[in-house]
Parts: structure tokens; sequence; C-alpha cells
DNA sequence: TGTACATCAGTGAACGCGCGTTCACTGATGTAC
DNA sequence: TGTACATCAGTGAACGCGCGTTCACTGATGTAC
């Protein structure tokens, strides 16, 4: 089975182009009608194929919604990494912003593919194995901007603690305690409740934005935005 | 049109129980498949009714989606206001606190009801006028509370404003103006702001609860919440 | 290089299902005199 | 208090639509010898 990319076959190179299309025109569709309502049918006529002909490429509804799920994941990931590695490594406030404004960004352009995955879950789909790392490059892209600035700190004042101390409930510090093991990242058990917390007011701004929240409070949500996004990258210890 | 309560008509009686009849089957239905897929038709099933009758109570599907987003706004807020009145008007973080805990509480055991109003909207759905002041509810619990914390503050320590004070963007100055005025609440912007952040964090850490975006990461729930909304009500001044 | 066979993409009809909404209707309830 | 008429709740059939999935099939592409 050696499918080197010289050696490929002239049916493996339209079946790969032929999933490529399948997956671009449900995207099309979520655009107009919301991931819940993804149709096979649509989507088989959107590219003049019978609608059995997509289940040559997917067993089925669930496949590909979660294949869409995983390119929205790869693709607002990808998107964050490009501008977060533009700023300059010394400048974790910046790194933290430009990660902040590419998932905006991302999200108001990708309206339908942004809901698939930080909106409520699609019903009667159950997301597999196959989303979880892809949902964890924005989070570690966060950890690896935290981490950078423990570094930078510890050289200039070691052992200062990011962000403001405070005393942490059992639950929660065996939560993080377990959290800073898997990460393998050496920060305060408060500074990781405090980036699970940034996270959160990220995704949760911006859903409040996209879903309508704040029609009436607030009007220029760029300037609002990248506000409220200082002052969490504040609070992290981010300089 | 004289409809007092004791001059109702068994007609009258009838169509308010009916229409009472109707949203809680459709809340059941909500239940088990999602707001995008409630259904007429299995509504009157459920009711043992010809499908047609419903239209006699709502004008069509839409109306009876607007009818329960009002109710579970109203129904999450009625509980919050519930909770808050009881904890000591002194104790501003506690009363915070039990806004929070009563907004989770809620969440947690009307799932479908939650992710009606704070998911994602249902496609081809808008929602009318009428959804606004029932969504207010919440909002303003907690500015009543911030307002009192500062009462209180002024009076032992007058002029010094809430939280941490921080350069303000001018668009965001001009929101935050506007809602003051709006609110009639004379906090300095910089609280406003950091208001606004308290919601959407205590709506973002439910959201991640409930749609597992913090699975792998927490475990006890429980404790993650009340130490985040903790933080958070600090973080607004409240003690 | 040519042939025989196996693999695979795509078809089109069919199954069985569910949906929102309209409409003319029956029969019960309410109201004006 | 009784009658005549108007109002309204609920019915059941129908319209026109869309869906996911299965299946036996044709014809093109790939492969082993």
């Amino acid at each position: 089975v050696t499918t080197l990319n010289a050696s490929r076959t002239a049916r493996a190179r339209a079946r790969d182009e032929l999933t490529r299309e399948i997956k671009e025109a449900a995207r099309r569709q979520l655009t107009e009608h919301g991931g819940a309502a993804l149709s096979l049918r649509a989507v088989a006529r959107e590219l003049g194929l019978a609608s059995s002909a997509i289940y040559r490429y997917f067993p089925g509804r669930d496949e590909l919604l979660t294949a869409l799920i995983v390119d929205a994941y790869d693709a607002v990931g990808e998107e964050a990494e490009r501008l977060e590695a533009e700023a300059p490594r010394g400048d974790h406030l910046g790194r933290w912003l430009a990660t902040a404004e590419a998932v905006r960004g991302w999200a108001l352009g990708h309206r339908n593919e942004y809901e698939l995955i930080f909106g409520s879950p699609v019903p009667g789909y159950a997301a597999p194995q196959a989303t979880i790392d892809p949902a964890a490059r924005i989070p570690l892209l966060l950890v690896g901007i935290v981490r950078d600035a423990m570094a930078a700190r510890d050289g200039a004042d070691p052992g200062r603690p990011v962000g403001t101390a405070s005393a942490l409930p059992e639950g929660v510090r065996a939560d993080m305690t377990a959290l800073g093991t898997l990460l393998d990242l050496d920060v305060p058990q408060e500074s990781l409740a405090e980036m699970l917390q940034a996270w959160t007011t990220l995704i949760g701004t911006i859903n409040f934005e996209l879903f309508g929240h704040l029609v009436g409070s607030v009007s220029d949500y760029d300037a609002y935005f990248r506000y409220q996004m200082s002052r969490t990258g504040a609070r992290l210890g981010l300089v």
C-alpha cells in the first residue's frame, strides 16, 4: 500500500479531491442553515451527485460532521498560531492579544463553523475522540505564552508567582495539580485556574458578540473586545 | 372585554390551561432533541391533539419558540432573584455568588432551555423585541449588587473607584458612558466594563462546563465554578 | 505489452419517515335580546 | 328564562416538501500474471 505522492493513482487523486469538495460544499451549507440542519442530500445536490454517492466518501452524516468539526478546530488553531507567531517573542501581552484577535477574526468570518465548535452541541451528535487534539491547539498556545512569561520573570525576579495569589479550595487544587502535570507546566495552581478563566472569557466574549447578548450595551465591538482581552491578559501577569 | 378573574368564562380558562400545557410539552421536547428540532406535530401528538389544533394557540412554530425563550429567561431570572434575595444585603460578594450559583443550578437542571437562550441561536429564527426585557433580569441583578457595594464603600471611603482602574479606549468609553446613563448607574466606566466581563465570564464558564470544553481539565465542577466566580466577584470590588 | 479479473465510483429507484401549514367542516360555548 | 345567532376549539385530510440510508446495477480504473 505505497501511496506516496508520486505513485498515487488517478483514482486516489480524484478521491481526495472529491472528499475535499464534499467538505467545502458542506461548509457552505453550514453558512446558510447551521450545523443541526446539515443535509447529505443538499450537499450531493450542490455537487451534482446522487445522494447515495456521498456514502462512498463518508459512512454517514455524523462522520461528515466530525470531519467538519476537526477541520474547524484546525483552521482556527492554525490561524491563531500564525498570528501569534508574528508577535515579538518577548511581548507576551502582544502574543496573547494576537491570539485572541485571531480567534475573533476567524469567528466573524466563519460564524457557523465557529458555532459548530463553540456553540451548543449539535443535538443527537456526540463528538468523538478525534476532536480532542485539534480542540487543544489554542489553549496550548496560551500555555506557551504563560510559560515564556514565567521564564522571563523568573530570570529577573525568581520565585514570584504570576498574577494575584489567593487561597485555592481543595477540589480546585487537585484538578489544577493534575492539569499542571499533564501540561508539564510548572506554574502556581492559581495561574492555571487564571488561564482557564482567560480562555473561557475569550470564547465567552466572542459568543456574546455573535449571539447578540451585548446588543444595546456595546456598539464598538472591536474596541470592546480588545479592551477586555487586555484586561484579561494583564490579569494573567502578561506584559 | 372585562376578563377579570371571577368573570372568566370556561372557554377562557380552558384556553389558558391548554396554552400552558402546550408550552410544557414543548419544553419536554426540548429536553430530548434541542431547540432546532422543536416540532409542532410532536407537541400535538404528545397532547393527543390534531397538529392543526396548535394553530388556535400559536400562529406558528416561531411564536411558540419565542414563548419558550421568554419563559426560560423569566424562569432563570426569577430563580436568581430568589436566591440573591436570601443573602444578607450587606454581603455583596455573597449576593453575587448566590446569583451565579442560581444561574448554574438552573442551567444544570434545564440544559436545553438554557441552550435555547445562551447557546447558539436557533437557525432561521430571529429573536423578537419581546425577549429583551426578560433577558435583562440577571444583568440588572448584578447592577443592583454593584450599586449597593458602591454606596457602602462611598460611605466609608468616598470617591474611591470600584475595582482596579485602567485607561479606557475611546470607543469603549463612549459605550460605557451610554450604558451608565441607560442604567442610571453612577459608577466609573471601568466598573461597567468589568460588570459586562463578569456577566460574560459567568455564562462562559457554564457554557464550557455544559458543552464539554473543560473535560480533561476540570473534574470538580462545583468547586471550580465557585472559585472562578469568587475571583470574578473580588475583581468587581465586592466584599 | 496485453489480457483477465478484481476493485471501486457513481447511479437511480425505493423505503419509510417526519415536517409546517392550509382548509372546509362540526359541534360546543358564549352573548344579545 | 329562553331563543337565535355569533364565536371559537378542535378535526382530519391534504399539499408539497425534505430527510438518511439501502440496494442492485453499470462502467470505468487498477493490478497481477
